[in-house]
DNA sequence: TCCGCGCCTGCTCATATGAGCGGCTAGACT
DNA sequence: AGTCTAGCCGCTCATATGAGCAGGCGCGGA
């Protein structure tokens, strides 16, 4: 016997369809209940149900999400469900230059400051380009206690990793702000512990425990992507890759599963490490390019962060390298 | 006092956005209701819909109505609004060339004799190129009789406004066919009433007030536009522009509203009156291009037809005349 | 400090909606 | 003709949903 395949069930016609389509412009665009629909059409409130499933089952009704910024509302869904996240926002951003998309993602991360930040809180930032684009962006911040979360970065462009982030999200806020003026890394374990005495620096640590919400950005552990490996010395660099580096925050190491990696740089760090990380109810960590995808699955699949604001092409290899 | 003008009255954050986007996926798409959403999203079913309206209203939820076809439902039923029809269907051609025109419309007017006929009604069929276009697209047609409403069309291409439009629906449907083999235009109006005598063709007349459907082409009444004028002396042209003629049907002059205009012609004329036209239940008009908008504002105001099914052009033409 | 205002939240209860049922009809096969 | 089946329709009743309300909370002005 062969089973009792459906040829084509039911053909509809053209004056169904554009029965269909008014019916489903109005209840979807329009959010018309469906017995309203039935009085203004004409028609028993069953079949308007049963036309408005049947045009949604042969794709006649095609919902396009068309987010006012410019961020991949599909992709964020998926990546913030294939990882177990809070929260994803994948903003899609065309230009492949740096600069461009670091400024795109500093201003959606601008925006969720703004909204994730309630007043009080004490916000925690990291020192890094992608960070200062987002203070940079920011318009709105409720008023909240600013803690600079790491030292200060000594690159080329320093007064994108510097302590004005800092000074920019209190001015804004109207909070106080807690700097940090030392660099993240330095020459060896006794100046940073010496630094880390330093009354102003206590202060700030010392706020490390009350931070409610973190934004940081990973780094990769690789050349050229992550500032930290750069000021590192080829020695150190390479023992820490050993010893299973394949990311950082704040230069604070982590391998594959998201667990810290101890090497002689962490003596030689100034800043928040990734246990006091954890323990922040809200991390927001902000990464992009496609080439990162290794030490973004570790920080995500590590839990270092619940929130992640990426960029499509990182994105897009996370989420395929999940379903494979 | 100024009134009190909400400057923007919530500005939505990215984690909102990406959330209300994942919500209106799920409901609309999925049709999941707002009780799931609720318990799956973690938030109370008020706040589900609310975020549901507020991204509709924000325009955040973009439901897009794509027909399979090639039939623009927005158009169609703006203008069915507009002119107070039944139904009507636009076809969305994208070429300018008559003959492509003619046989889009046509396979959307022959699926809509599919649909709309059903056993053992009778379907009436005037002769035009385009009613022989649908007939050839015919596919599938409830067993039902078959009347040829006007006399044949002698032109150019003589098969198309031929008895074989009838022959054909007739063979499709499985039913009886009530041809007229003659003219739709006589030389005068003794020859016309002679032949209407004629035994077949007295029975076929007999059918008209049976027609429980009927598929007519609408003309214009301008040099090129309708096969009929092309078929009437020059004097005989004059006469009925001037006694307010701006289109016919099957041969059958109406004024700017729609009214039958009684000319000479009009005893020449072998086939269907436009009063029978009127008591017919379900009047299928077919017409295409923007030129012929004067004769088809005429038509559809006239209420001559219930069902219009015409091509982007003139629909477009229609509905911003009407706007204005 | 107190108050009023705007905004958000979740509640209640009347209404809208969905799942499943049984009746009806038409076409296919015996 | 009898009968079987697939659709289609509209009903019932348990559930989902909407409108409007009241409480809470932060902000700004007196």
């Amino acid at each position: 016997m062969a089973p009792p395949i459906k040829t084509s069930p039911s053909r509809r016609g053209p004056a169904w369809m554009v029965q269909a389509a008014a019916l489903a412009r109005r209840f979807h665009l329009d959010g018309r209940s469906k017995t309203e629909l039935a009085e203004e059409f004409g028609l028993s409130r069953f079949k308007v149900a049963r036309m408005l499933e049947e045009a949604r089952e042969l794709g006649v009704v095609d919902v396009t999400i068309t987010l006012p910024t410019h961020i991949d509302a599909d992709l964020s869904t998926t990546l913030g469900e294939q990882y177990g996240l809070r929260r994803a926002i994948v903003v899609d951003v065309p230009t492949r230059s740096d600069v461009d998309v670091r400024s795109q993602l500093g201003a959606v991360a601008a925006d969720l400051l703004g909204e994730l930040v309630s007043a009080d809180e004490v916000l925690g930032l990291s020192c890094s380009r992608t960070v200062a684009a987002a203070t940079e962006a920011l318009t709105t911040l409720a008023p909240c206690t600013v803690v600079q979360l790491t030292g200060t970065l000594a690159g080329p462009d320093i007064a994108a990793g510097s302590v004005e982030s800092v000074r920019r999200a209190a001015a804004i806020g109207g909070g106080q702000g807690f700097p940090i003026y030392g660099p993240m890394l330095l020459p060896d374990a006794a100046t940073a512990r010496a630094l880390a005495g330093e009354s102003a620096i206590r202060a700030t640590i010392e706020q490390f425990g009350r931070v409610g919400i973190a934004m940081v950005a990973i780094g990769a552990w690789r050349d050229d992507l992550s500032t930290v490996w750069t000021l590192a010395e080829e020695r150190a660099r390479r023992a820490a890759t050993k010893a299973g580096a394949v990311g950082e925050i704040g230069g604070r190491l982590f391998d594959a599963s998201g667990n810290p990696v101890a090497t002689e740089l962490d003596e030689r760090i100034l800043g928040i490490t990734l246990d006091q990380l954890r323990r922040v109810p809200e991390v927001i960590g902000l990464m992009y390019d496609a080439r990162r995808a290794d030490a973004a699955r570790a920080a995500l699949l590590g839990g270092l962060v619940d929130t992640f604001v990426t960029d499509a092409s990182l994105a897009r290899a996370l989420v395929e390298e999940a379903a494979a």
